[in-house]
DNA sequence: CCGTTAACTTATCAGCGTTAGGTTAACGGG
DNA sequence: CCCGTTAACCTAACGCTGATAAGTTAACGG
């Protein structure tokens, strides 16, 4: 981690802090599982800096949250990619892609809580440069392949991603949010949404 | 709505203040819509009593907030349970159980937000407890009827309404948290989701 | 009218995100 | 080697938050 104290960063090297800065808030927010933990003051603390040096970098915390999602997005897309790697059957690579999302969210909660569960912290920027994209993109290609191999009736890929993607997220983020609910057994209720999902879009 | 300055309530009348202060807590969560404004003080003022006095009901914000909640799941159920009446057919019954799930949803955001997108209000309470229980208890009993008349593959209602609650769940605080993505046709998409959940619950 | 006490207030605390303005140390040039 | 420049960072503070301790006021029974 990053040492409590910090020597001050040499000339053209202030972007050190940056990196810092995103490390510290990160590990907080995997370490106390409280997105509410993790403040400016203690983000500032764990990077051996004071409050204000993080708006040096950041212009508010919604930003530094906001950079904190980005990289893990790009985790996030990766971790989907790596599921799907040397599965042949379109068909059982998009389930896998299911199953990868869900387990992604149930190990990172807090992640996942600002990922999807809250308002944007960047709100209003180009739709096309929505972080999370490019992991969504993977769902629209890997439905459209399955299209094409004739597993799932034809039709638009990116509505059916989309249909998708709500089933995913709805088992998550209740997961996650509802702990105390009475819930049946994981393995049980991801097989039956899988189930139905895999019935429901059959040609 | 509440008088911006009250007169002390009666001697044995200081309940009065608590639904006071519950009522003036839910209209700024609707008027402002954002949780963030509601704050302790707020709720006060628009109350017309000093932050401390809240503190005589409730034994913090989670509190307040969770029972500002607990109106909105009767609410709520009795909204789900009126969209169904007069329905014959058990699956109809169902669909619209879902539209109608989907649609207080849209219209209560950050309502919804409390009751199903962050974590409960109060936590650790008995689970035959939990607030949204009632409503849900709806869905399973409306799965087995569906189950009972045929409509449904027989198997566990109670699974199958998890399985049910998920699904429109996941549309419902995607929508929410998500305003920025390029949804498809709301009706295009709800239309798929009823539709994929019909053609994979069938016998 | 008066004592009791329920109902409510004043004053305050620690912590939050954020900002204005000051300080210090790394470096290029003389 | 020292000096001015300025990037990198800090001190002090503001207005907000949820929350608490201790004081005040007004309703009521006797």
């Amino acid at each position: 981690m990053t040492p409590a104290t910090r020597r001050r960063a040499r000339r053209g090297q202030g972007e050190l802090l940056r990196a810092d800065i995103l490390a510290a808030a990160e590990q907080l927010l995997i370490k106390t599982g409280d997105q509410g933990a993790v403040s400016i003051r203690a983000i500032a603390d764990a990077a051996g800096v004071t409050p204000p040096s993080i708006y040096l970098h950041f212009a508010d915390k919604a930003e530094l949250l906001g950079a904190v999602c980005e990289a893990r997005f790009a985790e996030f897309s990766r971790y989907i990619e790596h599921a799907t790697e040397g599965i042949d059957d379109p068909m059982e690579a998009l389930w896998e892609m299911g199953r990868a999302y869900v387990r992604f969210g149930l190990e990172n909660p807090e992640h996942y809580r600002i990922m999807f569960m809250t308002r944007p912290p960047a709100e209003g920027l180009p739709p096309d440069k929505l972080p999370g994209l490019n992991a969504f993109s993977h769902v629209v290609e890997a439905v459209a392949r399955c299209m094409d191999a004739g597993a799932i009736a034809a039709g638009d890929p990116f509505l059916v991603g989309t249909n998708l993607w709500t089933a995913v997220h709805g088992v998550t983020s209740l997961l996650i949010a509802r702990p105390d609910f009475p819930w049946p057994d994981f393995d049980r209720l991801m097989g039956l949404v899988v189930d139905v999902q895999s019935k429901g879009l059959r040609p």
